[in-house]
DNA sequence: CTCAGTGCAAAGGATTTGCATGCCG
DNA sequence: CGGCATGCAAATCCTTTGCACTGAG
């Protein structure tokens, strides 16, 4: 995993590439506030974060960056919708997600449960004829801070 | 499970009481709109299937179902919000999302696994001091039209 | 009578888009 | 040079809100 966070942006270029679009400083920007914060990310927060992104290119480039599969959208019941690497740069995790104030932190589960979990859900998907992209796994509640 | 289908309405009459609320007949209509689909339905959804409801009334009505526990609200990547009754009117169940066409599908896991998960989830939740309120597990993928 | 509920129209707010300019390849 | 990328401002679109009216208790 250390490797490839090494070359996550040489990573990030070639999925850009592949799409026809290039890895501008701006794109590369966001990703290394991303990378930098390690948690999910609202539009404001990745603004303040690097003042020199303008607004609609900060959203015009996580949209090049999400085809691209280098970001990832996450929505949840807050207004803004978060952003966060892809979790094949990353590592496969879950959510908690605060209906407080709307943070949203990482987690893992054990191996044993998501190995588990994946069985389970693949034969739902089969029986329903449903083609599983990935499975998405919320914790939903309070967190330390909003108590 | 059917005893509780039966006065579906007297629980909702119930808990918007205990809000302070009316069950007055347009909020009856949603919930029977959402009773008789059997799935999470957007706004224009639901107004479609009544064409007798004003659109922000029901946007109203929803918020007030939603704060009595009668309606939840499910969020996708979709630009609308889907509706569904609360699950302990219906059963736990989980989603399978389109990532397409944006259509939500019900879908349970064996109890198994369920208690399973949840005994990983409560262990995780206390390590990391979150008072978890209910978890989420949704299908990404594409569905059966979509292909 | 009173006050929650309703509907219309207008406002709000995150996200998207049009367009002229800048810059990489 | 040619076309993608950028930034500003304006437009979009789901959702919420203001306000006057209606109806149930």
């Amino acid at each position: 995993m250390t490797a490839v966070a090494t070359d996550l942006h040489t990573t990030a270029a070639r999925r850009l590439a592949a799409s026809g679009q290039r890895y501008t400083s701006s794109r590369r920007a966001i990703v290394e506030v991303l990378v930098r914060t390690q948690a999910p990310m609202t539009l404001p927060d990745i603004l303040s974060a690097d003042t020199t992104l303008a607004q609609s290119s900060a959203y015009r480039n996580l949209s090049e960056l999400i085809a691209a599969d280098v970001v990832h959208r996450i929505v949840t019941t807050d207004e803004h919708a978060h952003f966060e690497l892809a979790e094949d740069l990353t590592e496969h995790h879950h959510h908690l997600i605060c209906s407080s104030c709307g943070s949203v932190t990482d987690f893992q589960v054990p191996a044993a449960v998501e190995a588990e979990l994946d069985r389970a859900l693949g034969q739902i998907a089969e029986r329903e004829t449903f083609a599983v992209d990935h499975h998405r796994l919320d914790l939903v509640g309070r967190c330390q801070n909003c108590g």
